[in-house]
DNA sequence: TGCCAGGCCCTCTTTAGGGCCTT
């Protein structure tokens, strides 16, 4: 995979918190990074087709009147699909949107090829000492500025983009890696999932 | 009426259970 791949880091919200048992997506935000910089973004309220409960509206502040007059996923998600092209994708607890994008896909007849990374992970085991892993935590954590309201999709998606380039620079300045910056949190995120500890302090002393 | 997600990760683990994180 290309170091100058393109990521879009995306996020969602949704009228719950299980895709498979029917849930909807009512907002999408995406971000574009581009050679290491926040590049094109998309954003739009998704009209579900049924009512969100009071406990939704508080969360988001997105009120059923908003989603009323919001266009369908018929026709966002193809727009989005566009939008992300084939760029890596990066989410904050990524199975969450990933679960939700591969269903609101497939019911326009979409599909995803490209990888989806998880924020949160490589988070958990960069910061381990963070007091603990939630977005808004992560980011004054990591100093990241805050772009607007956490719990909209746009401004989740900016400051999880800014948060991934600030784990980006962490690694770079903490491993001396100036390069593949990618590739180095693919196999972070492997290296996670394996629970190979070892893998950075071996880096470390190289 | 009662139920109500799912995947990752850790540990008092692996023939399991529970916390975290997302809305």
């Amino acid at each position: 995979m290309s170091v100058k791949q393109r990521i879009v880091v995306i996020d969602f919200e949704t009228t719950g918190l299980s895709a498979r048992g029917g849930d909807r997506a009512i907002e999408v935000g995406a971000v574009a990074i581009e050679d290491g910089r926040i590049g094109a973004t998309f954003q739009t309220l998704i009209n579900p087709g049924r009512q969100v409960d009071s406990f939704i509206e508080s969360y988001t502040g997105i009120s059923n009147s908003m989603l009323a007059e919001a266009p369908n996923g018929r026709e966002v998600f193809p727009e989005l699909h566009e939008f992300v092209g084939d760029a890596v994708l990066v989410a904050h607890n990524a199975s969450f949107d990933q679960n939700f994008l591969d269903a609101e896909y497939q019911r326009v007849d979409c599909t995803r090829q490209q990888p989806f990374l998880c924020s949160m992970r490589v988070a958990r085991r960069l910061y381990p000492d963070a007091p603990n892993h939630k977005l808004g935590t992560l980011v004054d954590y990591a100093n990241v500025p805050i772009t607007g309201t956490f719990h909209r999709a746009l401004a989740d998606a900016e400051m999880t983009a800014l948060l991934w380039l600030a784990m980006l620079a962490t690694l770079r300045d903490g491993f001396g890696l100036e390069d593949a910056p990618l590739e180095l949190l693919q196999k972070l995120q492997s290296v996670a999932i394996a629970r190979a500890d070892d893998w950075l302090a071996a880096k470390a002393a190289e």
